[in-house]
DNA sequence: TTGGATTGTTGCTACAGATCAAAATGAATG
DNA sequence: CATTCATTTTGATCTGTAGCAACAATCCAA
C-alpha cells in the first residue's frame, strides 16, 4: 500500500481517460482526495477481504482485472461480474447484502478512494456526479445485460456475445478486430456459466467456421464480424458441440 | 396521464415508506417536483415506448410489476429484470446502449419525474441523494444475483432461488412463509431462462416433498425454510424433473 | 352463464452440454 | 535445459431439461 499524492495522480493514466471520474476533479479536490488514497496490489487469485472493503468501499481499478464471485453450498462457483481498468466498485452495502467476494484474476491494481472525500466531491462537482452516475448506471445495465446472456442463450451464442463485450469493453487497443480475452479458459467458463471443455469446443467451431482465428490463448482475432454478430444475437446453431461429428455446421435460417 | 398535485404525493404509498425516495423530499422539494410529475398507468403486455422514455427518461414504479425484456433473432425472450413498488428507473442512458423494451406485467402505475426537478433535488438533498444511490446500487447488485443464479444453477435450485427473491421484496405483506408470486409462469421461465414446462415441473417437486404448497397460481405457502434455503443456495437435488419416475427425490450432502 | 382463447400441466423423446478420463500444451522452477 | 505442475484440449458417455403434443384449467368477452 502506497500513498497517493497529487503528482501520482498526475500521471495515472485514469487521470488522462477524459471519461473517467478522476478526470473530471478539479486541481484542489485532486489535492484533497489523493491525500486520502492509496493504491494496493494484488496477485492473481487473491481475494480482496472483508475487513479491508468495510474500510475502503470505494476504489478504482487501476490495471488488471478483478471478479465478483459467488460460490454454491456444493463448490460450485460463478463469477457474476467482471471489472476493469477505470471501474469504480462502490461496495458500501456490502454488509447488509451478501454480494460475493472480490478476487483479482490477474496482476491487479486498485486505488481506494477515502469515501468522505469521494461523497464531497460527489455533493459539490456536479460533472463528477455525473460522471460516477453513469458510470454505475452503465454497470447496472451490463449485468442486466449479463444476465439476459445466460438465461436463454446456447454456448456458442454467449461466447459470442461475450467476445463483443470484450471489443467494447477495451475500445482504445489498436484495431477492432483484435480482441484481448482478459480471462483464462476457466474463468470465462465460471463468467457464462458453461463448463471450460465447452468453452474451449466452442472456441474450435468458430476457428473452424473461419469466424474467429484464435493467436494466443489470451488474443483473438475476429474474421469474419458479420456471422459473429449473427450468432451473438440469437442465430441458433444447427448443431451439437460434441466432439467432431459433423465436420462444418450451418446456422438456422434467422428470423 | 395526470398531473400530480402535492396532496396527491402525500397521500400516495411511496411519500408513506420511509426508505423510499419521496419519502426524503422537504416540503418545497415535493411542491416543485409534484407540480412536474405525471402518473401515467399501463395495461399487462403494454410496452412503454421509446419515446416516452425519451421524454420520461426516470420514473417510479407506484404500483404494479414491470419487466425489462431482451429479444434474440428467432424470437426467443428474456425477462432481464423486474421492477416493484417503490422501484425508482433511471433509463437516461437507454440512448446510448440498447436495453431491452420495458413492458408491463400487471396493471401498471408509474409515476414520471422531471428529470430536471429530480437533478436538482440530488444535488441539494444530501438524504435523498443518498437513498436513491443506495437503490441504484441494490438495484444493480439484484442483476448481478440473478446473474449467479442463472450461470450455474439447476432449474430446482432457480425456482427456489427466486422464491427467496420474492419474499424479500415484499416484506410487508403479514407473515413471512405467505410469498406472493407477482408473475405468471411464463413470465417467470423467461425470468429464470427456463421453460414454462419445467416451471410447472419444478413446482410440482417442492410440493411433492412438502417444502412448498401452492395455494393460488400467484400464491404459495413455505412450509419447509430451511430445505428450501438448502435447495436454492446449491443442495444439488439428486433427481432428475422427468416426469414421475421416484416419488421422493433425496439431497446429496451438502459441502 | 356460455363458448372461445389463453395459460398451465403432464407424458414422452431427443439433444446440448455436463461429466469423467486422459492426452497435450503451456508456465514455472531449479 | 530438463522437470514438475497447472491449464487447456480432445474423446466418449451420461443426464437435465428443452421441445413437442395433448389435455386441463383459467380467464375474458359477449
Amino acid at each position: 500500500m502506497s500513498d497517493q499524492t497529487p503528482e501520482d495522480c498526475k500521471i495515472c493514466a485514469l487521470f488522462c481517460d477524459s471519461s473517467n471520474f478522476c478526470a473530471t476533479l478539479s486541481p484542489p479536490e485532486l489535492v484533497s482526495l489523493s491525500a486520502k488514497s492509496q493504491t494496493t496490489t494484488f496477485k492473481r487469485g487473491q481475494t480482496i477481504h472483508d475487513d479491508l472493503i468495510a474500510r475502503w468501499p470505494i476504489f478504482v481499478i487501476e490495471s488488471g482485472v478483478m471478479s465478483l464471485q459467488h460460490l454454491l453450498n456444493d463448490g460450485r462457483k460463478t463469477i457474476a461480474a467482471f471489472y476493469t481498468r477505470g471501474d469504480v466498485v462502490d461496495m458500501r452495502n456490502s454488509s447488509n447484502r451478501k454480494v460475493g467476494h472480490l478476487v483479482a484474476l490477474s496482476k491487479l491494481k486498485v486505488c481506494k478512494l477515502s469515501p468522505r472525500i469521494f461523497e464531497s466531491i460527489v455533493h459539490s462537482n456536479p460533472r463528477a456526479r455525473s460522471v460516477i452516475w453513469d458510470s454505475l448506471r452503465d454497470q447496472s445495465f451490463r449485468a442486466i445485460d449479463h444476465s439476459s446472456d445466460l438465461a436463454k442463450k446456447q454456448a456458442l451464442e454467449k461466447l459470442a456475445s461475450f467476445i463483443f463485450e470484450c471489443s467494447h469493453r477495451n475500445p482504445g487497443k489498436s484495431k477492432k478486430d483484435r480482441v484481448e480475452i482478459p480471462a483464462r479458459r476457466l474463468d470465462l467458463a465460471e463468467y457464462l456459466g458453461m463448463q471450460p471443455e465447452t468453452v474451449s469446443r466452442c472456441y474450435k467451431i468458430l476457428e473452424d467456421q473461419k469466424i474467429i482465428k484464435v493467436s494466443d490463448l489470451s488474443l483473438i482475432h475476429i474474421l469474419d464480424t458479420p456471422a459473429l454478430r449473427q450468432i451473438a444475437n440469437g442465430a441458433r446453431a444447427e448443431q451439437t458441440i460434441t466432439a467432431g461429428t459433423r465436420p462444418n455446421l450451418k446456422m438456422r435460417s434467422a428470423g
